[in-house]
DNA sequence: CGGTCATAGGTTGTACACAAACATTATACA
DNA sequence: TGTATAATGTTTGTGTACAACCTATGACCG
């Protein structure tokens, strides 16, 4: 039972990429990709590790991400004067325009992915996923703290 | 509203990787091939097709673990001798020890991730979730169906 | 039989997830 | 002020996702 709930998560986040990146084709960008110039457009301007805790996902992932968005003038990185350590991060007019031109029909995809799921199923749906996500939190977060006493011994 | 419910999903399915992930890293194996093993266990003999239809992974990332867990001495890969182009995959003893011994474990992670969801909320939950499933691999289809009208022009 | 087509699987190339090691710059504090 | 420590990012290496291409074999049909 729980397995096949986890299996059910699993299975609908591969194909919510797989149909992410599909409906992105055309525009030559990833889903990723896409995901960082959202979160660029929305907060711009903003370094690396803002973008991270919007995303969380991994700052080595990141960095391939900006350094191929960079490469194709979709985004600039400059650094802060005060703090040299820092990247900040903005959109190129390009990319402003694309991430326009993408958002309304990504709204329409994924409202229609749930065309089936009623306001009231929606609302338990998502309760239950916000306690999931905790458990799933917490129990990373034990685990890594395992992790430390082990290398500590 | 929509768009919150997917990156829930996301988010979700990437933790119970990462938990998965480090969860069996004692164990020496990925969670990928914990999943191959796994169905390969309930299963073999099987060919390299039916895993993929219990996973659907794509047979290029298949043949890639595949080959990882045969080198490792973890399963075995045989061709039938009727029809030439079937390979069949086995698990090998220390294999079938490695996943009975995660199994167990694995079954108790599940549930704990689950305990503050009742069992009411999870029927709802389960039930939501096809339907987004349902949505989500029609919209697939039909994607993949442009784009092979695109491709013959 | 021979030719065409379909099927099972492997190979290659690009992008991503993530751990581990590294470089650079800030900060704390003796 | 000097030195240890922390914070920000990049690089490198392994495994995975997936498209595109390739190989070998089987199936069909004239």
């Amino acid at each position: 039972m729980a397995e096949d709930i986890f299996r059910l998560v699993q299975r609908s986040a591969l194909y919510y990429k797989r149909l992410m990146t599909k409906h992105l084709e055309r525009f030559d960008i990833t889903f990723a990709q896409y995901q960082v110039l959202s979160i660029v457009k929305r907060h711009q301007p903003l370094t690396a590790k803002e973008i991270l805790a919007y995303l969380d996902s991994d700052k080595a992932t990141l960095s391939g991400i900006l350094s191929r968005l960079e490469k194709r003038d979709l985004v600039i990185r400059s650094e802060d004067k005060k703090d040299r350590r820092l990247m900040y991060v903005q959109l190129s007019k390009t990319a402003l325009a694309l991430i326009e031109a993408i958002d309304d029909r990504t709204a329409t995809l994924n409202e229609e992915l749930l065309k089936n799921v009623k306001n009231r199923e929606r609302k338990i749906f998502v309760t239950a996923f916000e306690k999931i996500l905790e458990s799933q939190m917490e129990s990373l977060a034990s685990m890594e703290k395992e992790k430390q006493a082990d290398t500590d011994e």
